[in-house]
DNA sequence: TTGCTCCTCACGTCACGTGAGGTGGC
DNA sequence: TTGCTCCTCACGTCACGTGAGGTGGC
């Protein structure tokens, strides 16, 4: 479904920090589309749009470590999104249609926006508890250096 | 190694977070040590030290999306200093020696929270593009409410 | 024509999940 | 004794990695 066909599986995958066999077997089960029409056997061809969307893909699993097919549904409750996208990028006159593509965006980022926020708690507190760790392994190096001889506990 | 044969495995688990059939698995590639001595086909018992240690492997994992080998790394640097602990926590008299276990410490945390810090950023990033695509929808929603029957494009 | 990347099987691997059949402690 | 959790194989699964053998475009 690229747009126009400039770019290989090789350079979209190493555009998007991953590897051809990645690309293929997420469009096998379904989380990237078939790309165009293509004979058996003949190459696949991507869009600029398509490595954006892939390197995306990643980032959200990466980051918030997602099962693919929680990638999925994330994915697929944008899938809407896209489409309105590309039809609000075509103009669309009808104020009440740009506002219910306004609001699922809305929707789709608010969700993105609670898995991401939760993810960043969980990893503040880890380094919150780290520096103070640091921290009292530090002072108790001070210690050490002030009173060489001594000993407490 | 447990000091006490207080939990079971499933016991452990559960308190951690996990399952006990990932416990034996971390047991088999030796990221978590043997528990104790105990009969082939005996239960395995566990103390509570045990279950601190494995939540916070489990969270390092989670948090860092490191891979099972490269957390085996980050705990190895880690093996000399929990032995140091316990030998700091028998009471430490050479001050020489406190030093080198401080130290240990240090260079531990310090590779932890760079890793730590690494993924902040990411996440960070993450969110502040997903605000920003927020506040843009919501600012094209407030001029469609202003401007109900006009157009900009 | 020569490389290079691509293609499709298909088996291997990592990190477990999930029964199958059996034993052990409140 | 009855449940419950435990045990050890061992095969299954998810998300790819990695050749094996062959075809296609600068």
């Amino acid at each position: 479904m690229s747009d126009e066909g400039e770019l290989r599986i090789g350079e979209v995958a190493k555009l998007a920090g991953t590897t051809p066999r990645t690309i293929r077997y997420y469009e096998e089960i379904g989380l990237l589309p078939v790309p165009g029409t293509r004979q058996p056997g003949a190459h696949r061809t991507y869009a600029a749009t398509d490595v954006d969307r892939l390197t995306e893909l990643l980032r959200l699993k990466d980051l918030l470590g997602l099962t693919l097919e929680e990638l999925k549904e994330l994915v697929e409750a944008e899938g809407a999104r896209a489409e309105l996208r590309r039809e609000w990028q075509g103009g669309v006159d009808d104020p009440v249609r740009r506002r219910q593509i306004l609001e699922q965006s809305l929707t789709y980022i608010a969700s993105q926006l609670e898995l991401v926020r939760r993810r960043r708690d969980e990893i503040k507190k880890l380094e919150t508890e780290l520096t103070k760790r640091r921290t009292r392994a530090k002072s108790l190096l001070r210690d050490l250096d002030s009173e060489p001889a001594s000993r407490q506990r």
